[in-house]
DNA sequence: TATTTAACCTGGACGC
DNA sequence: TGCGTCCAGGTTAAAT
């Protein structure tokens, strides 16, 4: 599933196939694509037509490419400040195709550029994921920063520069909920996701039901630590593909699947203990961890 | 206000 | 072979 570092290797792929090229065809296949696009498929496609793509950005899940518009002699083409928003959801892909390539099954919208080099498609499976146009607003931590409106809510990811520590400390020791849970709360920290939640929790030796109110300073800063190594080794890795859902902008799958230690390994001895890992529900989703490593919160005592 | 739950969605795997 | 059920999980509105 595309979490951080599956985003970052499609966006690593787009930045260098689409920076500096302008949008001249949009067909819109399937409008579930584009539902978050509040004006409709036809505003959308009208609004793109004539742009110029800047760069590819990314906080967290989301992706955005900031565009230029051609000048006041053209009626088509973004307002000021507008950008082209992606979330790969469950099962998203965007890929760089020769634009006599096949059509993939589930194909909802194809952009063409001026230069009739390749193509951008956006394919998407379970259609979770969509595009949209939206603006850039300045973010609430930096001033000379700006990320689109519907990113505005979106925390730091771990492996940005800017990502205050301390902050999320503080944060989360406040939250009277399950660790898991909260590291899936992307207002609170962005780019975890379920494969990445259970990696973060196993190196960390922390049990998923674990109130963040109950960890210590010292330990969430181990926390973050475990964080961010996972990710930058999934990130080194090209991602994580179990199946053909995840691929790069080439359409190749990570292989990080090979240096799990829990998520999906339900059964299998865990790396550091040889106990089976085991897998529960949790969240409508599944947790997988070491149940010796990560030992289980003690119940709470009810109050009378 | 903080926290939790359910719905959205598709196709592969599995059991009968 | 065909049918029904389960499972995967990111996001967000609604419920608690």
């Amino acid at each position: 599933m595309p979490e951080l570092p599956e985003v970052e290797t499609v966006r690593a792929g787009l930045q260098r196939w689409l920076s500096g090229r302008t949008i001249a065809s949009v067909e819109i296949r399937h409008a579930r694509a584009v539902r978050r696009h509040l004006a409709g498929p036809q505003d959308l496609a009208a609004r793109l037509i004539g742009a110029r793509i800047e760069a590819v950005s990314r906080r967290g899940k989301y992706l955005w490419l900031p565009l230029s518009s051609p000048g006041p002699a053209s009626p088509a083409g973004p307002d000021r400040g507008e950008c082209l928003v992606a979330h790969l959801g469950m099962s998203g892909q965007l890929l760089v195709q020769p634009a006599d390539a096949p059509q993939e099954r589930h194909l909802h919208v194809r952009l063409g550029f001026a230069d009739g080099g390749r193509e951008l498609r956006f394919i998407d499976q379970r259609t979770f994921g969509g595009v949209l146009l939206d603006h850039l607003v300045p973010a609430s931590d930096r001033s000379d920063e700006s990320v689109p409106g519907q990113v505005a809510h979106i925390a730091r990811d771990p492996l940005d520069p800017y990502f205050d520590d301390v902050l999320f400390s503080v944060r989360l020791r406040r939250r009277d909920s399950a660790l898991k849970r909260a590291l899936l709360d992307q207002g609170l920290v962005s780019g975890i996701g379920n494969i990445y939640a259970d990696e973060s929790l196993w190196r960390a030796r922390l049990h998923g039901e674990r109130r963040g109110v109950t960890l210590r300073p010292t330990a969430v800063r181990d926390l973050l630590g475990h964080i961010r190594d996972v990710l930058a080794d999934a990130v080194a890795a090209g991602g994580t593909s179990f199946d053909a859902l995840y691929v790069n902008v080439n359409g190749q799958s990570g292989y990080f699947d090979r240096s799990l230690s829990a998520y999906g390994r339900a059964g299998e001895p865990c790396p550091r203990c040889g106990t089976p890992i085991r897998r529960v529900a949790f969240m409508n989703r599944s947790s997988s961890f070491c149940p010796c490593c990560q030992r289980p919160p003690r119940p709470r005592a009810r109050k009378e």
